[in-house]
DNA sequence: ACAAAAGTGTTAGACTTACACCCATGA
DNA sequence: TCATGGGTGTAAGTCTAACACTTTTGT
């Protein structure tokens, strides 16, 4: 048996999962239904199996939890602190997701006890989850500037004031208005609906759509995405 | 026992790592020594062990292939398709690191039977490892761009030349040495030191050290690198 | 003197920022 | 008609790209 003298290990995953309500980004946390740390605040986890790959570990984690499949996920980071948790050594790798917060399924938030928090207001979580979400924060203030990694946190139509809105939030800056629809628009990614929201002004505001064909192709010529 | 009903893995560390000889960017490889593959171009891996972290485990593996200490060294993305290493399942944490070519111990790289490579002339690897490789550049290329890391493949001192020939190798591109030398300078994160570097001009070219102290002050009041 | 690398100057055009202004419409 | 959010215009200032030019010194 090869390598059958080397150490083996628990390994889990933990998921940051945002989403967008149209004024705060937030966060889902759940309160933990098992020892040690029972009915602490925790990020969604789950140890993986033997026979998947850690980014199905963190899919399955994350179907189970919100009902969503096909969302934007990225691995973050892995934790490996030796006593990170005190019941037994688990090495840690997180994800973090970005999820449409209209899409999620409230009966299976109720069942694990999971619930929506402002970034601002984050309670304080077991383990070494906080590091984890501050390690996740940063990494999607980055991102969002330099991939258009935004519009999965939105519907599939947004108004560009919907857009703002959102950066305003992942970036906690205010933007100018009329700078950020010009530049978003003249990056060419958006499509114009032939449709109005009414719901904000009386004027309306048109709907869009983020292509993201037409981004992969500018992509794959060397173009690159940046605020 | 808690978790005892949950499966447990092998954790490895693969170092990718890059080194700059003036003129190409390089990465260290070396053949393995032991089963399966053995005699095949590698990553420097290791297992990790009960008492460390993942990051001890990269310096550690680091330091026995170079005999280097205090060298850049990052994250880069867990690989853990399930027969990834067809001997057994193996989760692997890739990492990468910069380091100054010339501070490298011959001996110990010859002992391991290691070797740089340009990077436009990487062998074909085993296991997954030309996929790492692959990842570890896309990311060199953007971490270069917008954090302060090229530094870390070049002396203390150098000229701005060298430091042009640097991005060039990174970026795989030329670019302006007028511009260049311009907006490096103008950043203020290079001290120029009273001596001239003679070895490719007659007129000398000042050498110049990177001020970390004053890079992280500028970052902490806001400021972000770029290009 | 001249070749060659180091380093400075200059200018056109692109992009950013800030703010004034116009538009459409429900109440 | 007027208040409100949606959306356009515009001008000053900053940044970039390209390339011409000057400096220094070993041979």
């Amino acid at each position: 048996m090869p390598y059958s003298d080397k150490d083996m290990f628990h390994l889990a995953v933990d998921c940051v999962i945002f989403g967008f309500d149209g004024e705060h980004l937030n966060l889902l946390l759940y309160k933990r239904d098992f020892e040690p740390e029972k009915g602490s605040w925790s990020l969604m986890g789950g140890f993986l199996q033997k026979k998947e790959t850690l980014d199905d570990a963190a899919y399955r984690v994350l179907a189970r939890i919100t009902g969503m499949r096909d969302i934007y996920m990225e691995q973050l980071s892995a934790f490996s602190e030796v006593d990170r948790d005190p019941a037994a050594r688990v090495v840690s790798m997180a994800y973090y997701s970005l999820i449409n917060i209209q899409d999620y399924r409230e009966d299976l938030l109720k069942k694990h006890g999971a619930q929506w928090f402002s970034i601002n207001e984050i309670p304080s979580l077991v383990f070494d989850h906080s590091e984890i979400v501050d390690k996740a924060l940063r990494r999607l203030k980055r991102r969002a500037k330099y991939q258009p990694i935004g519009f999965e946190l939105l519907p599939e139509t947004f108004t560009i004031t919907q857009l703002r809105l959102l950066y305003e939030a992942i970036y906690q800056e205010k933007l100018e208005p009329a700078n950020f629809r010009r530049k978003i628009i003249s990056m060419n990614l958006l499509d114009r609906l032939p449709i109005k929201d009414m719901s904000n002004s009386k004027k309306g505001a048109y709907l869009y759509a983020f292509n993201k064909e037409r981004y992969e192709e500018y992509e794959a010529s060397g173009y690159s995405f940046e605020l």
